[in-house]
DNA sequence: GGAAGCAAATTTAAATGTAAATATTCTGTG
DNA sequence: CACAGAATATTTACATTTAAATTTGCTTCC
């Protein structure tokens, strides 16, 4: 397994601030960003988020930060302990098992539910044309040595949605976004640590489409169930890497265990995660 | 069907401030009460939540409330206009049928799990414990008049949390909260237009737990399908009582389409659902 | 009578303030 | 040195205030 190279740093750092003055509520923005610095292992586990200290970072009041913090923590990315403060949700092997469940369980029922009642030909043609971008896309990726891949996540984002929205439950897309949040952060531990899955996505996409297609809610589910992956599957990957569990309760770990309140910036040093934690 | 003799009260008399200090912080007091009054339809469809009023029947700052309704918002029984107002949501059929496959098919996929992993003996026994409860509520509920029968709903909610419960799976059903909302809602409307459903909850129950206890997937999916009743047949249901649709838009815009805003105090005649409106 | 435009009133979004609960630090004692 | 307990500091929960956007009502004009 890799042994990462990561420095721990005081929010202040790790908060990007730039882009703001965006469209919409002050609330949405802090949302944001904090959802997406939460997601992608910016800010650790276990790492606390003081209303007053988020407030400063951005220089607004209290108010919009602590209805942010209410939010992630609907999003289980945040948990409040009541008069004592937020911190950063750990990541947990039962949370993120549950998450997969609750997609895998969602998504099958949505695509058995399209190849039922048919989709358009309009319909065809609009998730075949995320395919070919998904495959434009791929082919440029591995040109510019696939970086950041976050175009290609938007896309297969984009994918699923569009099941949803064509399955006349769009809702059921919100309500899957906390489940996809917790398997994203996983995603982004697991590729840290050099676990990849390396599938062909867009033959997997082919085979969704072409069995709604053909009418054929079982393949429908099957060919669903081994793009996303199943429950099981994921528990033997995980229960094959031992390591792996290691690893994410070292991590959650890394702010818990020195100090769990907010002074993170006192441990500026640089350490590993893999077999051991070097400090 | 039946026709209703309801009566439009202003706010201040609907909620029941006497339940206050409770346990809890005054968030989850206010969600919970307008949670519960939005659900048994006293709170009508479209009505406005303004916060200082709310505020004000409480004797609490706007606070509370505002945070209250935000909770209330993310489980979409109220939708906020920003910077304008906050109105309990219309019920909607595609929000309704939405609600019932998400239900459906998290329940059926909790089932199928449990009869594929299998359950422990106290676990049967606890399931059991439900159903014996269960009858006992129904005897004594028949002599007394079926009356509100909210011990009944509530047993038929720990059997369900039950079930998720022993999945390992909790999560699960927190997300299924705000989809069991919408549902209780329409059952709510349902009741009140004399739709109802003549079942035997106990045998349903008894099907589930055989099912899971035989190590049967498919019969205990089919089971639960039967009991929470699939999309299908809702939209047979709704359907055949084309009454039904047209008394839930008359419900809808009882108070959007004579003034959206505020003062609702100021319809306080009585007036008729079914057939026709009449003030 | 109805549409357009301006002024007043209402309501939320966000800022600031306060008090109570919790966490931390310090100190003394065994 | 460990531990208990008081004193201090921190942080949230809630209250109050301010400001900005929207809605409403009025007036005028066609």
């Amino acid at each position: 397994m890799k042994q990462i190279d990561f420095e721990i740093k005081s929010i202040d750092k790790i908060i990007d601030t730039s882009c703001i003055s965006q469209e919409g509520s002050l609330v949405d923005h802090i949302y944001s960003v904090l959802r997406e610095s939460i997601i992608n292992l910016s800010l650790l586990p276990e790492m606390p988020l003081v209303e007053k200290e988020i407030a400063g970072i951005f220089e607004i009041s209290k108010t919009p930060v602590r209805e942010a913090l209410i939010r992630l923590a609907n999003d289980r990315l945040v948990t409040i302990i009541p008069k004592s403060g937020s911190y950063v949700t750990s990541i947990s092997i039962e949370g993120y098992l549950e998450a997969c469940f609750i997609r895998g369980s969602l998504e099958n029922s949505c695509v058995k539910l399209l190849a039922e009642k048919g989709i358009s030909l309009t319909e065809q043609v609009t998730l075949n044309a995320i395919i070919t971008e998904q495959k434009q896309l791929i082919a440029n990726l591995s040109v510019e040595n696939k970086s950041e891949n976050c175009p290609f996540v938007k896309l297969d984002e984009q994918f699923h949605r569009t099941l949803f929205d064509f399955g006349g439950i769009l809702g059921a897309w919100h309500l899957l976004e906390s489940s996809i949040a917790q398997m994203d952060r996983v995603r982004h531990l697991k590729a840290m640590l050099g676990i990849k899955r390396s599938s062909n996505i867009v033959d997997e996409y082919s085979a969704i489409v072409e069995a709604i297609q053909n009418r054929d809610a079982i393949a429908a589910e099957q060919a669903m169930t081994k793009h996303i992956g199943s429950v099981d599957v994921e528990m033997e990957i995980i229960s094959k890497n031992p390591e792996f569990i290691k690893s994410m309760e070292e991590f959650n770990s890394l702010i818990s265990e020195q100090r769990k309140r907010r002074n993170a910036n006192k441990y500026n040093g640089k350490f590993f995660v893999g077999n051991r934690v070097v400090f």
